[in-house]
DNA sequence: TTAGATGCAAATAGTTTGCATTTGT
DNA sequence: ACAAATGCAAACTATTTGCATCTAA
C-alpha cells in the first residue's frame, strides 16, 4: 500500500482510522474524480483498480467518509442512489437544474458570517455545509415549451 | 376528493398536472407532518389514510413533487432512504449533528443576493434552495470524549 | 498481538416497470 | 372523450449482513 496520503488520508488516521487499502482506494477514487460521484462510479472503478476490494467495503467507505463530512451524499437526478460530493474546504455549492438534472457548481457563499452566527446561537461546532440551488438552466429554458 | 386545495396543490395544477386522489393525499401527508419525512413515513401514513393508492404513484408524487421543488431529498442519518424536507417559500435550512443525527432547522439564510447574483451569471431560473450545515451539537460535545 | 477492517455471497429493502383500467379536465 | 395517471404485483437494483479471515498499528 504505496500511495500517497492526501490530508485527508490523514484526517482518516487522525480520527483513529486505519489506513486500510479499501479506505484509501476509494478515497482515491474519489478525489481523482474529483466532483460528482455516485456508489455505482465509485464501484465501478474500484472494480476495474482493485477488483478484490468487496463491495461491502467500498459502502463501509462511503458510510465512513460522510460522517466524517469528507463527502456528502446528495440526491441529483436518481432517487434511488445519492450522488456522493466531496466537500474541499469542508463546503460545496451548485445548481441543479430540475428539468435536464445538469449541474453547476460556484464557487462563492459568503456564509461564514452565518456559519459563525450559527455557532453561537446552537452552541454547535461546525465542520462543513452543503448549498443547493434548484431551478432551470438556460438551456432548459429556451428548449421548453411548456 | 372534497380536499382543501393549497397552495401547493394549485401550483400542481398551474403547471398542468392533474390533481389526483394519490397526488393530494400525499401533499397533504407531507404538509402535515412539516418538517422531514421518509418515503417509508409516507408509504405507512398513505396505507393507513388511503390503502387502496398504490405504493408506485406515492414514489411517483415525491419524484414530481422534487422536480417542482416542492420538496426536497435530502440524507439526514440513512444512507439508503432520502429524507424529503419541505421547502415552505422555496427554501429550507438546517443543521445536522453528524454524531447524533439531530437536525436543527433554522430560517434567515440571508441568501436573496446570491440567487439573484448566480441567476445573472448563470442565465437559469431558480425556484429554491436548501442549506445544510453539519457538525456536532452541544450535547455531543459534552458527552463525546473522543 | 489484537481490535478493527475486510471480502465474500446470500439476504434484504427500497424503488421501478409494464400494462390494463380509471379518472381529471 | 381522451390523455394522463393509477393500482397492482412482479422484476430490479442497490445496499447490508454475518462470519471467517486478514492486517494496520
Amino acid at each position: 500500500m504505496a500511495q500517497q496520503l492526501s490530508t485527508r488520508a490523514q484526517r482518516l488516521r487522525d480520527s483513529g482510522y486505519k489506513l486500510t487499502n479499501a479506505r484509501l482506494t476509494v478515497l482515491n477514487i474519489i478525489e481523482t474524480q474529483d466532483g460528482h460521484v455516485t456508489s455505482a462510479d465509485v464501484l465501478d472503478e474500484t472494480e476495474r483498480v482493485a477488483p478484490e476490494i468487496g463491495r461491502a467495503s467500498v459502502f463501509r467507505a462511503l458510510d465512513l467518509f460522510t460522517r466524517l463530512s469528507i463527502i456528502r451524499p446528495t440526491y441529483i437526478n436518481d432517487m434511488t442512489t445519492p450522488t456522493y460530493v466531496l466537500l474541499p474546504d469542508g463546503h460545496h455549492h451548485h445548481i441543479i437544474c430540475t428539468n435536464c438534472d445538469r449541474v453547476i457548481e460556484f464557487e462563492d457563499c459568503h456564509l461564514e458570517k452565518l456559519e459563525r452566527d450559527l455557532e453561537n446561537q446552537f452552541q454547535v461546532h461546525l465542520t462543513g455545509h452543503l448549498l443547493e440551488f434548484y431551478g432551470t438552466c438556460d438551456m432548459c429554458a429556451s428548449e421548453h415549451p411548456e
